[in-house]
RNA sequence: GGCGAGAUAGCUCAGAUGGUUAGAGCGCAUGAUUCAUAAUCAUGAGGUCGAGAGUUCAAUUCUCUCUCUCGCUACCA
């Protein structure tokens, strides 16, 4: 691998329109501060980069719901989650935002260069407007059919059943999903980045120069680039974000893509007047943390964008992570299906490291994976507590019991003793080669085998026995195990920092250079060491129960303002209701539709006629319980053709908050025909 | 129905350019042990690597089909 002088660390900015949760710091805080920290260690030159990301439509909508400015949106968030980052020690050097002047300045600048060097395509387009709404429609709030694969919900920036990235205008008969209303086309002139120009350097520099990437970003990256760049606009019409630096371009900003990724770049400015040293040196390693969602901005629209502004230097690895779900479910802000940050240190106050250590042990690192409190449990309490803690107390209460906390000299290293140090040094160097590989999962169990190997050897040495017979041996013995105990608070600090600290401060030692691990001298005899507290507590089953029902309660409340959700609709005249024909009916036969999971073709004998119905019921019912059933049917619904069927009608069911049905059936049996009023 | 991911020990997952006895952690059983937050250490049981077919001297690993699971999505008038 190349050597390079320094490190560039960025963390995907965090969006400021909610709260940090555990998903985030599994798949990119966590291994990002892990990293962070392991350079520092070594005495690499590393800045760690974050911030808010506070631009973009979802925040105005925000805004725009609680009645409140987008600026107090992300104020509110901005501080919440830079508070949540410092109490996980998460060590960024910065964390910013992108409402700061120094991000506008940056993202303008950055645009009026590209713009001056004519970098960008302009085009005066049509763009979708809806006038319910009195706005422009941002790409993700329009939706229709995909021109590719036809998928009808295709979003206005990508297609999520093809993958393809598109633009609002690509898509066949679009609705506006803020106000539900077809968008009308207005004339708005918007600057593009021609990204297919960059496709065959891209192809070069990704598919040739990178086959060292994850498999899972590689693969991502290689789909998008078979498929086929397109130009893709870097403005857009909103009140909100950086506003076009160029004359006549009053209400447009920059589109949050373009100008959240320079927040890195702004955020560094901010930092440290060195900035260039950082982005513009070739020497400067650049490694961008960031969930699977962030792939595509990161490895194909921001390096075009650093490639076309030119003096940027791009990055070199992008070890993006999956999700983590949470007890088998999808983590989702809006439906508060989340462990949040702020709110786990309240019920685990202290335990940062507890957490740290269970996201970074079932990191979603090569596919989606669960968080369970039960897990959790079991990790603090079978890992930390029993195999990490015991470890580090046995060793400090034995030199504290046999030599009042005072390191002994050792004595002649024996077989066994030459091997445990030296499967120390091999503990090292796999935790290194692991790190380096971004392997964080594996590289922490390989740390945790340091306490094993401490375990083991204590077990093996028996010092407790031997101090009756031989008190000189057991000076070595346990000179030994304190040069263990020194060790993991190296190998350990980059994934358990706090506790290294308590760790450290029992030993009696400052920080240690990582090339410090691997020796045995590390505290010399005659060195005081504290018999220490407890380095981890049990989280007791009361707790988790506690979390449990938690979420449980949060199923629930979803549940019920589900149901309450529904607002009644708008008043109707009594003229209009009459317009419905409804009337009770009977069902002879019931088929399924073939090739679709919902639908049943119904012949129903509706006392006017025997009729065909095609009724979205199959998850329901099963087609043999239905004939005979009576119900009530709309009959005079305009006919529609559904999967080559004609559906004449519609039948009645009430639906509750979990989706179940339930025919509206008459409570006597009556005649088929006789009108519902 | 479409797209994507997946199916390996009781649980959570690793892994193999196809080749002798398929791995880890947890859990379980047995034994050892008491310095330690009933923690630790050793040993062991447990898998026809989802089903079927094909390619091959050889497949759990490659190909195809199927089944099932998960996510997204479609049909609901």
């Amino acid at each position: 691998m190349k050597k390079y002088k320094r490190h560039l660390i960025t963390s995907a900015l965090p969006y400021a329109n909610g709260p940090i949760h555990i998903g985030h710091l599994a798949g990119v805080y966590v291994p990002s501060d892990i990293y962070t920290r392991y350079l520092r260690m070594r005495g690499e030159d590393v800045i760690s980069i974050c911030g808010s990301d506070e631009h973009g439509v979802p925040i105005t909508l925000k805004a725009r719901r609680e009645g409140i400015t987008p600026q107090e949106v992300v104020d509110r968030y901005h501080e919440l989650n830079k508070k949540a980052f410092s109490d996980f020690g998460i060590a960024f050097d910065i964390y910013s935002r992108t409402s700061n002047k120094i991000h506008y300045e940056t993202a303008s600048g950055f645009f009026r260069k590209l713009y001056d060097q004519g970098e960008f395509v302009e085009k005066t387009s049509s763009q979708y407007y809806d006038e319910e709404a009195g706005c422009f429609l941002a790409d993700r709030y329009i939706t229709g059919t995909c021109p590719h694969c036809g998928n009808e919900n295709a979003y206005g920036d990508q297609c999520e059943k093809c993958g393809t990235s598109l633009s609002p205008t690509d898509l066949i008969s679009p609705r506006s999903t803020i106000s539900g209303s077809a968008p009308v086309m207005r004339d708005t002139l918007h600057w593009y980045l021609p990204l297919d120009t960059y496709e065959p350097w891209l192809r070069k520099w990704i598919l040739e120069e990178h086959t060292e990437w994850k498999t899972n970003v590689y693969g991502q990256c290689k789909s998008w680039l078979d498929q086929g760049l397109q130009p893709r606009a870097v403005s857009r019409d909103l009140d909100w974000g950086v506003p076009v630096p160029v004359e006549g371009a009053e209400g447009k900003v920059l589109y949050v893509w373009f100008d959240a990724p320079i927040g890195y770049i702004s955020a560094t400015r901010e930092l440290t007047p060195d900035w260039e040293k950082y982005w513009k040196d070739p020497e400067t390693r650049m490694i961008h943390f960031i969930g699977k969602d962030n792939i595509v901005f990161h490895c194909i629209i921001f390096p075009a964008m650093l490639k076309a502004e030119g003096s940027y230097i791009l990055p070199d690895n992008v070890p993006a992570n999956e999700f983590l779900n949470l007890e088998n479910d999808k983590i989702s802000t809006s439906r508060n299906w989340a462990v949040w940050l702020h709110e786990y240190l309240v019920d685990f106050p202290g335990k940062q490291d507890s957490l740290r250590y269970a996201l970074c042990a079932s990191a979603p690192e090569t596919k989606d994976n669960d968080f369970t409190w039960k897990e959790f449990q079991a990790r603090n309490n079978n890992e930390l507590v029993a195999i990490l803690g015991n470890f580090v107390n046995r060793t400090l209460v034995l030199t504290n019991n046999y030599y009042q906390g005072v390191v002994p000299a050792p004595g002649a290293m024996s077989g066994p003793d030459s091997d445990t140090l030296s499967a120390v040094m091999e503990c090292r160097k796999n935790v290194e080669s692991n790190l380096e590989a971004f392997r964080f999962r594996q590289a922490l169990a390989e740390a945790m085998n340091l306490a094993r190997l401490g375990n083991k050897y204590l077990a093996d040495t028996e010092p407790w026995k031997v101090i009756k017979s031989d008190p000189e041996r057991v000076k070595t013995i346990i000179y030994i195990s304190l040069q263990i105990t020194a060790n993991l608070a190296i190998i350990l600090e980059p994934f358990l920092p706090f506790s290294m600290d308590k760790l450290r401060g029992w030993l009696g030692i400052t920080g240690l250079h990582w090339d410090a691990a691997g020796r045995s001298d590390l505290l010399a005899p005659g060195h005081l060491v504290s018999s220490g507290e407890l380095m981890f507590s049990k989280v007791e089953d009361a707790e988790i129960e506690r979390q449990i029902s938690k979420l449980h309660d949060t199923r629930k409340a979803n549940e019920e303002s589900e149901a309450e959700a529904t607002d009644r609709k708008e008043d109707v005249t009594f003229e209009e209701f009459t317009r419905m024909d409804i009337r009770t009916a009977t069902i002879l036969e019931a088929e399924k539709v073939p090739k679709t999971n919902k639908l049943i073709r119904l012949k129903v004998d509706t006392g006017i006629d025997v009729r065909t119905i095609v009724s979205g019921i199959a998850g329901h019912f099963t087609p043999e319980e239905l004939p005979g059933k009576t119900i009530s049917v709309i009959v005079n619904l305009a006919p529609r053709t559904i999967k080559g069927i004609e559906s004449k009608g519609m039948v009645l069911l009430a639906e509750d908050e979990q989706g179940r049905l339930v025919f509206m059936v008459p409570e006597q049996k009556i005649k088929n025909g006789s009108p519902v009023r």
